[in-house]
DNA sequence: TCGCCGTTCCGTACGCCGTACGGTACAGTG
DNA sequence: CACTGTACCGTACGGCGTACGGAACGGCGA
């Protein structure tokens, strides 16, 4: 991993597979912020300019590794009422968020286009359109959903990244701490259960509830 | 604006609150990615380097514009039941962020912290204890309005930038189009849909009645 | 076997970036 | 008028993405 390539690597050791898979890892590693071709490529032991023969730049680079990772999310189909199947969809979503932490800032930036989030898409869709909701609803449904699992799991991933590193750690905590009590009372009370409770199955399968409740009911009032 | 500053500024025209006001119009039109020191630098006719006297570095002036673009979004109080409360807030959020688009990129690696962001944890947190949730479930509906609210707002600021450029615009529709129909009937049938609905005030009200119906049935379940 | 060619791999270079370091010039104080 | 602290900045370093042209290799027809 780190014998710096003196000679040329050999032709066909390389392919984009390959490159894509490496670069997750990376990612992952490291974040999106901080990654850089030029690693991957060192990573991979190969001169940067390489890459190119596999991607027009970074960017379809990155799409290609968003799609990569969003794809395994939507490996079965789910089963069960649309409640049960959601609920299915949903947490595979958030799964793979959690194991590809990165997804949060690809996701972020190129949210999901690509043939592999098709996948989830179809089968969100699916279930809404088969407990009932009109093609409109269904729609409105399907993105309120994908919002609030990507934005919950950010959150979640964030605040894992917060508890591994002990500076940023503190600094939070020095944050909610020096908030005036007699301004802030209801939030410096209830810091503690903030921190606690943010992250883990338990809070998304909270919200998930509440999202979930919501549907039925606006199913009895209209479809 | 384009004049490069070839004589020395005069002493005391800057301040972090001209630095962050220009920072954050910067950034929200050229979008986090993009947004340099340097061009920033230049937009104030002043050379890069002045701005280190203001701040320690790149990360802590995008901390300083998130919290000041995120401040405006906690100017009033919020009246009525829990509720309509509720909604006033996380409206208020909504505006802020589609007012600095910025605000999608900045939230996502640094979720809310400082001071001012406190002001709406604040008023939700207490319209939710008001309303009847113990301090666990208080928490926890907030941290899922929250995640609601930040990511269906970040899928909207994509949306609307997408359609902006008529490059992207025809790459999505392609992509939608070049599905196969057997593979996806649902998603195939419902693109237009999809489309259409995303963004705008009516998605976003349908996605904040579902919540706060499945918050009103969790509190009739159990405080 | 040889020569050719398309593909794969890469060295170099350009113009950006953030920022460490040290210097310069000015406001305010004595 | 000298002194000092601070606001401003010139220079430079290492790293980035990538345009461009060239080198090396596998495979194929002769």
């Amino acid at each position: 991993m780190e014998t710096t390539a003196r000679t040329r690597v050999p032709r066909n050791t390389l392919s984009a597979e390959l490159i894509v898979a490496s670069a997750l890892n990376l990612l992952d590693q490291v974040g999106v912020e901080a990654f850089s071709l030029r690693a991957l490529a060192k990573n991979l032991g190969v001169a940067p300019m390489t890459l190119y023969t596999y991607f027009r730049g970074k960017d379809e680079l990155l799409d290609a590794v968003r799609d990569h990772a969003l794809g395994a999310a939507a490996l079965t189909t789910a089963y069960g009422g649309w409640q049960h199947q959601i609920r299915t969809i949903c947490r595979r979503l958030r799964g793979q968020i959690l194991e590809h932490p990165c997804l949060t800032g690809l996701l972020q930036q190129r949210p999901l286009a690509g043939h592999e989030s098709a996948e989830s898409a179809e089968s969100l869709l699916k279930a809404l359109v088969e407990g009932g909701f009109n093609a409109e609803n269904a729609a409105r449904a399907y993105t309120t959903l994908l919002g609030f699992v990507v934005g919950v799991t950010t959150l979640e991933v964030r605040l894992l990244e917060e508890n591994r590193d002990p500076e940023r750690r503190e600094k939070v905590r020095q944050i909610m701490t020096g908030l005036p009590p007699e301004r802030y009372p209801t939030l410096v009370e209830h810091a503690g259960a903030l921190r606690q409770t943010v992250g883990g199955d338990t809070q998304f399968e909270f919200g998930l509830d509440l999202v979930i409740a919501g549907m039925e009911q606006r199913l009895i009032l209209a479809g």
